[in-house]
DNA sequence: ATCTAAGTGTACGTTAACGTCAACTTGGAG
DNA sequence: CTCCAAGTTGACGTTAACGTACACTTAGAT
């Protein structure tokens, strides 16, 4: 399954229509790694991992997290635990990240159905 | 039902648990009126309406959306359209937002069932 | 009347998340 | 080898959404 394609930053921008100076300033914020092959080129590559981390990225952004706890969450996915204490942290992080999108979809469903009550009102007004 | 109860600007701050500069900053951006009685004052007052405007503000904040997103709703919201052609760019506002407003929630959803499928993964796990 | 906590306008400061520009370097087509 | 589009590293610019500081003014308790 180890597919060996490779993206340039150019590539990936276009996939998800951002521009290469995002890709760079995630990376810089340690959000993404670029695989610099075999450090003989100075040029960034990527693949297909960084690929999802990336639309995870974007997804994160767009449901309104900021950089900063898309890292926390990302880097929580990716660890390792040693230990029986950073396994209920995490386990305990994610509780919370579950509770806090509970909300938000409750949150989401209110809206909608103000905007439906409204949308509604317009419709039932036939004649001025 | 005219409750004419009145509040001042640190009460909205409080009850909201946000600062004073926020509601000014507010106001300035035109998404908040504040009721300067009788220009008797130079003290803001503000009455229900205004309470719920900013509940709806700061609950469009939590959701992702900006300040800018927030006024165009609002301001739809509650503006009396005259004519048809009006009324029928109000529908279609209402319908895109709704349509948003589910890709956002799918979206969130998605992002649940990643996260609980880690967690399961971190529980499975029971001895190291 | 007076005093003080609360409010006001004005203005400059701050942070996140990039945009933009400049001065190079790199890599692949011809 | 040669070129040039694409990439790189700084560094400064920008915008949204407030924070903060200052020099007043106002309101309500004493």
């Amino acid at each position: 399954m180890s597919e060996e394609r490779y993206f340039t930053i150019s590539e990936l921008a276009n996939i998800f229509d951002i521009s290469s100076r995002t890709i760079r300033y995630y990376e810089e914020m340690g959000m993404l790694t670029s695989v610099t092959r075999e450090s003989l080129t100075k040029q960034r590559s990527y693949t297909n991992t960084e690929r999802r981390r990336l639309k995870l990225i974007l997804r994160g952004k767009k449901l309104g997290f900021s950089l900063q706890e898309i890292k926390e969450m990302i880097d929580l996915y990716e660890s390792n635990p040693e230990g029986k204490v950073e396994r209920e942290r995490i386990i305990e992080f994610a509780d919370k990240k579950l509770k806090e999108i509970d909300e938000q979809i409750l949150q989401l469903q209110i809206l909608k159905e103000e905007i439906l009550a409204h949308r509604k009102r317009f419709l039932d007004v036939k004649q001025t």
